[in-house]
DNA sequence: ATGCAGCTTATTGTATACAAATAGCATTCG
DNA sequence: CGAATGCTATTTGTATACAATAAGCTGCAT
């Protein structure tokens, strides 16, 4: 992907996981492409891809709509979600490498070490975290698990703090982690699979927890 | 999707399914854009759209090509898709309705005529069984999972003959599908899902048989 | 002969102009 | 007063021209 074509790509991704891009929100090429600096023909190409991926709707006849994603739709991404990391994690099992092991454990305890402190690095946590799972993904060795995976992990932050999950449950993941790298270790495909389906549900119910509270909290925001 | 550019992914898919776009070769979009009588820029949407399906590849740098499946890409292609499939199989038996179950029965009895006859009609199978394969999708209720089954489904035919599985597998296709019919009837999803998971991996098998046979012969002929 | 440098050509990326289509609005007719 | 129809403005689709980039080739030097 090519200069500006990546720019546009990158600019409208994150304005619509960020929320600045609201949800339902009309998307008028032109004015995208005002804001990335670029001509229409990129912006084009980048709505396409996220239209495939999702974060955008067309309605009948052509016009783009930041996609807007019900309790439902969430649930039904994290379940898609679910059932693919715990596909990626037994097909790890059997082909992750010492090295790729190590590095597992580095990311697991350095996010650890992420919220073992009085004041607790969150940002640093979610990063390591997405690190640790790019590895078991790579170690999966399938573009095409990879590529589907890329359609369901990230979700639009409609969020108000960056800090989704409670501290509670951060150490829930990290123990997780612990016991995938045990089954890893292990070369038990069958237990990995099982770790990673019950670690992606409990996302989804932290997720969903706050999501529901944020809507009310917009709710009552809208009514005042 | 609008008409030149809906023309110009048609083509040029097709192109690629049937094998007249050779695996490996090169793709020039203005080339592609004088076959479908269209300009580039169609052209590009649609070459972009088939790279997410993994029906083309790129370079480093910029240029196309037709993917080149090896029999682990395709295993792999069919593995992802077994899962997903067990998956829509299993939302669909908790959510199908009288009128879809009604359609499924249609279809399957009209596949089973299309074999059951002195001269086969393998076209015709091959038509109902997308239908019937459809109609549980849609009754899976879940956009996200049908896009992904978009990207999995359809492989290149690089295989010589159109008659791609003997008869005797056909038929236990259609055997399968009726299985599918009392499992659904009964909501028993995890029936459901077990059921179509052999379903699909038989069709590996099948389709496998045929890739391999197929390849010794080119490289016969190659060598010839 | 071999490998590297610079040039030439092929191919893709980007911008822009124009065509087509759609939505919103106003006006008119029932 | 409401619904339907035609007009206008907005937005997207398509083509084309031009810019940038990468591949291939030629010739020179080692």
């Amino acid at each position: 992907m090519s200069r500006a074509s990546e720019r546009a790509y990158n600019n409208i991704r994150s304005m619509i996981l960020s929320g600045e891009l609201q949800p339902g929100s009309q998307i008028r090429e032109e004015a995208l492409a005002e804001l990335c600096g670029v001509s229409r023909t990129p912006v084009r190409d980048s709505l396409r891809r996220l239209e495939a991926e999702m974060f955008i709707r067309r309605k009948d006849s052509q016009r783009s709509f930041v996609a807007d994603w019900s309790l439902d739709d969430l649930e039904d991404a994290f379940q898609l979600r679910a059932m693919l990391e715990a596909h990626a994690a037994k097909r790890a099992a059997s082909r992750i490498t010492r090295e790729q092991l190590g590095w597992l454990r580095f990311h697991n305890a350095q996010l650890k070490q992420a919220i073992d402190m009085p004041n607790p690095d969150v940002p640093k946590f979610l990063d390591h975290n997405r690190q640790f799972h790019a590895i078991i993904l790579a170690a999966a060795a399938s573009e095409r698990l990879a590529s589907m995976l890329g359609q369901v992990t990230e979700q639009p932050v409609v969020l108000r703090t960056a800090r989704q999950y409670d501290l509670e449950n951060l150490r829930r993941s990290h123990h997780d982690h612990d016991e995938l790298l045990i089954a890893f270790d292990k070369r038990d495909g069958e237990w990995a699979a099982a770790v990673m389906t019950g670690h992606i549900r409990r996302a989804f119910h932290a997720y969903a927890e706050a999501h529901s509270t944020d809507t009310e909290i917009r709710k009552s925001n809208l009514a005042a």
